[in-house]
RNA sequence: GGGCGCGUAGCUCAGUGGCGAGAGCGCUUGACUCACAUUCAAGAGGUCGCAGGUUCGAUCCCUGCCGCGCCCA
């Protein structure tokens, strides 16, 4: 039969994939427009990097955007999915900068206009990749949607949004520190420095004291900018120093006199209680240089090397001023001592390369007024976050917030939109470039050079994207978006902003849920990274093993919130479970060929059913039940295992199985009928559930089957039935799987051959006779033996092995072969346990307290297992005093 | 220093105030049974990190400790 067949035995996802992606890109299932009705339902895409590619924790997020969409579109929702790409501006221009290295060019050479040529014709020709890299993942966005961070809608929002938080102050210019990365040539925001713990050295260093009076030792770890030491520091209560506050000292290696000055921020404790003071290059000391008033000396430029400012040490870089200081000090008698210590540093999130704090002049956003509301709203449960852990991180960013620096000095992004009048310096904001000087008339405008920093536009993308400033029908109708789903690593870069901004311009929040995901690590648990070289390309698993194996692995065992290891062998598994799925619905596609839609049998008539029927419609509500329930709440691999228990362990080793004889017509055409029938549902119910994890493969199955409509990914989803949940089959099924492992058991023990049919002698209790009785033949057939029933009273078989299941002793007779004595072993062994298991639940029963106090169908569950264990044990006793007599 | 998460079978991980605590992989034994050897059947393997507490009852809730990881300062 299966020769004759065009189905291929193991299941090939590349045409599959191929063949139904463009069919539901032609059929345009993905797209949706407002006015189609139905409850709106929307998730906007966190934009991957234009020039990226796909990793495996795109392809994470991704799969469970997909899975949500898919499942909701399915639930009829009037579906969303917004594409779109992110311009990435450092890295962008960083890639492009590399790319042009290598022509001898740097982007000087080219100058800002011819720069940003290459920058998007670079986005040209890579920047279509990572959407190719979704569209094999599966991912069902409305691609006629698809944004661009730099495309002109966004553009536009990203100008209107400056100019009115500058025009509400809420956005200013100023002369701060900042966090500027030598390497990269631009500031970068608090949250892009990484800090990292750097074994170093504590110097002590003696300032004499200007009047002849008593020095001062400071402890740094930084004594390469001391030559723009402008003050020395001590706590304002510390002892030690209360008598130098306002004293004079002399600063070593410059012989510039400074200031002792008293101030809160002294941590006494640390080194000897006093330190040095560099405004222009430590937040800290910065903040303090404010309050008293002291000078900013530039001693590192933005090369990372020494100035003028720094004496003989000009032209150093920040490494070699360090050691030539501290062997000067050293010489000259300063150098108190050297410890070896451990601090924490800051590096480029991007580079890696040391940041260095400097003093210059950027533009800010105000962050207080706008954290405010930002704050409230998850604290009121407007935003909720999945799991909830996360609202405690986030709450304690927003709680300790700091302006949020937004000027970058890079070439590739959103220019700012400031003009300066050459003649009158006048500032000008405005969205559009202006013509003349609103001060002066002059016409010799500038912008201002510097860009915007990239989380500056993926803040506006929930509503940037559709369409504002303007008052469109999409955003009237799918703002605020349903959920947004992302890593956990970027909960303040964009989850943050984009709520503020979206407080702030659309009134209302951008998403009411966020779901957040942990990280993919490689097998050995750390970071998938470059520099490691550990990463695996999704594309790699997908061309090995098709979409829908790698969205389905990294669904399953995958809890909210928490990290995921990467194995192939798990890749392997979850192949092996695809092709599971391929075969079973091989098997129905075989035995359902002369079957059509219109010969079902009615369903609800359940007499025709018969107990595995019954069972196996009772098992698929259950399974839809806690399916549905599972993505309500997030639960993806949840719900994803209990799919794949449903389908391996029940449907296909046991329903399969049961119903062969049925299909192959062995019995009537009636039952046969009936079979079709079940076997048609269950499999097309199960399709439809498992269509949102596994699309490809679900279509292909779905549309082989007898079916209706065009397309599974718009078939409705399933609906519980009430009337099919079957308590009384499912135990009665439960009895006879029961058995049938018990025959199993004793004929693996036993070692003999599968394809040996025995007899069992079965003895049981009038009301498990009946059940024995009617569908005994479903032991016999996945046993392969023959039961024969006895009364109670009739003799057993001496020569025999036994298993008792719920009370019915099931004995198979094998004289000569039975080793008595491991035999008695055996049953020993398990009186014993079961005596174990059976003295716990009477000592619980005979507790007053556990009477009064457990709720009674705890106490009843102990009871039916009082009473089942008993039996058993009666059983298993009786047999062994009868082998032992 | 503060916060968060994790610690369950050899490995990777699920799980629940009431179970003789589960899965996948790995391991042992047997079978190429007409959907599937990417398979089927049977089996071995656990002090649920440690110590207290709450409770009729704790692997689960609380406290402390130990170990690992992450985030923030």
């Amino acid at each position: 039969m299966a020769e004759d067949s065009l189905i291929p035995k193991t299941y090939d996802p590349h045409q599959v994939e191929e063949k139904w992606y463009s069919y539901w890109m032609r059929k345009n299932y993905f797209h949706t427009e407002p006015e189609k009705g139905g409850e709106p339902f929307c998730i906007v895409i966190p934009p991957p990097n234009v020039t990226g590619n796909l990793h495996l924790g795109h392809a994470l997020d991704n799969t469970i955007q997909d899975v949500l969409i898919r499942w909701r579109r399915m639930q009829g929702y009037n579906t969303l999915w917004m594409p779109g790409t992110d311009h990435a501006g450092i890295a962008t221009q960083a890639r492009v900068e590399e790319h042009l290295a290598k022509e001898g060019l740097s982007k000087y050479d080219l100058g800002r206009e011819k720069f940003l040529e290459r920058v998007w014709a670079w986005k040209e020709q890579y920047g279509g990749e990572i959407i190719k890299q979704l569209k094999r993942l599966g991912a069902s966005c409305d691609w006629e949607r698809e944004r661009f961070t730099m495309d002109e809608g966004c553009s536009r929002a990203v100008r209107e949004v400056f100019k009115r938080l500058y025009e509400k102050g809420l956005i200013y210019k100023g002369k701060y520190i900042i966090n500027w990365c030598p390497k990269c040539q631009t500031t970068i925001s608090d949250i892009e420095v990484e800090h990292e713990d750097e074994e170093s050295k504590l110097y002590y260093v003696n300032y004499p004291a200007a009047d002849e009076g008593e020095g001062i030792t400071v402890a740094t770890t930084r004594p390469e900018t001391m030559m723009g030491d402008s003050g020395v520091a001590v706590h304002p209560d510390d002892e030690r120093y209360k008598h130098l506050i306002g004293k004079k000292v002399i600063l070593p290696l410059m012989n510039r006199e400074i200031p002792v000055v008293a101030d809160e921020a002294v941590d006494p404790s640390f080194g000897t209680g006093a330190v040095k003071i560099t405004p222009a290059h430590d937040p800290a000391d910065f903040e303090m240089g404010l309050r008293h008033n002291l000078p900013e000396i530039f001693v590192i430029g933005k090369d990372g090397v020494l100035t003028k400012e720094a004496g003989k040490y000009a032209g150093m870089t920040r490494e070699e001023a360090r050691s030539q200081v501290v062997q000067d000090l050293a010489k000259l008698g300063f150098l108190v001592k050297v410890e070896d210590y451990t601090h924490a540093v800051g590096h480029c999130y991007r580079c890696s390369t040391t940041i260095e704090p400097l003093v210059s002049e950027q533009w800010f956003v105000r962050m207080k007024p706008l954290a405010e509301p930002a704050i409230q709203v998850v604290k009121d449960g407007r935003i909720r976050f999945v799991p909830e852990r996360f609202t405690k991180i986030y709450l304690n960013w927003l709680e300790n917030i700091k302006d949020w620096c937004i000027s970058r000095q890079l070439w590739w992004g959103h220019r700012i939109p400031v003009w300066y009048c050459r003649d009158c310096g006048e500032m000008i904001c405005a969205v559009d470039e202006p013509q003349k000087c609103t001060n002066c008339s002059s016409d010799k405008l500038e912008q201002d050079p510097d860009v915007l920093d990239t989380w500056f536009s993926s803040a506006l993308w929930p509503f940037s994207t559709m369409g504002w400033p303007e008052k469109t029908k999409e955003l009237d109708f799918y703002y605020p978006t349903s959920v947004l789903v992302t890593g956990r690593d970027i909960i303040f870069f964009w989850v943050a902003r984009m709520i503020f901004m979206g407080l702030e311009f659309m009134k209302d929040v951008p998403f009411h849920e966020v779901f957040i995901h942990g990280l993919i690590l490689d097998a050995l648990g750390r970071k998938m990274s470059k520099s490691l070289r550990n990463g695996i390309d999704p594309l790699e698993v997908i061309d090995k093993y098709g979409a829908d194996t790698l969205r389905f692995t990294l669904v399953t065992g995958n809890t909210p919130g928490n990290d995921l290891r990467f194995y192939w062998e798990k890749v392997e598994s979850t192949r092996n479970f695809a092709n599971k799925v391929w075969n079973a619905s091989r098997f129905a596609m075989m035995n359902l060929e002369d079957f059509k839609l219109q010969d079902a049998v009615d369903l609800e008539n359940r007499e025709q059913l018969e107990l595995a029927d019954r069972w196996i419609l009772s098992r698929l509500n259950q399974t839809l039940e806690a399916v549905t329930d599972n993505l309500n709440n997030y639960e993806l691999g949840e719900a994803a295992r209990v799919l794949y228990e449903f389908i391996w362990n029940e449907f296909c080793d046991w329903y399969i199985e049961l119903i062969k004889p049925r299909l192959y017509g062995k019995e009537s055409p009636e039952s046969r009928r009936v079979a079709q029938t079940v076997l048609h549902h269950v499999l097309t119910t199960t399709m439809e559930m498992l269509h949102p994890f596994m699309p490809f493969l679900t279509e292909e199955i779905w549309q082989h089957l007898p079916h209706q409509g065009e397309s599974i990914m718009i078939a409705p989803w399933p609906v519980v039935k009430p009337e099919q949940f079957d308590q009384d089959s499912e135990k009665k099924m439960e009895f006879l799987m029961e058995a049938t492992r018990g025959v199993r058991n004793m004929r693996g023990e036993m070692k003999i051959h599968p394809g040996k049919k025995v007899r069992c002698v079965v003895v049981t209790t009038p009301e498990d006779r009946r059940i024995l009785e009617e569908n005994k033949g479903y032991i016999e057939l996945l046993a392969n033996c023959e039961l024969e029933i006895q009364d109670p009273g009739d003799p057993k078989p001496k020569q025999a092995i036994s298993s008792v299941v719920f009370g019915t002793e099931i004995y198979l007779p094998l004289s000569g072969l039975v080793d008595l004595d491991k035999e008695l072993a055996r049953l020993e062994k398990e009186i014993k346990t079961i005596t174990g298991v059976l003295e716990r639940v009477k000592k619980k029963l005979s507790n007053q307290e556990f009477l009064a106090k457990a709720p009674p169908e705890v106490v009843e569950k102990e009871r039916e297992k009082e009473a089942e264990l008993e039996k058993n044990r009666e059983a298993l006793c009786k047999r062994l005093n009868s082998l032992k007599a």
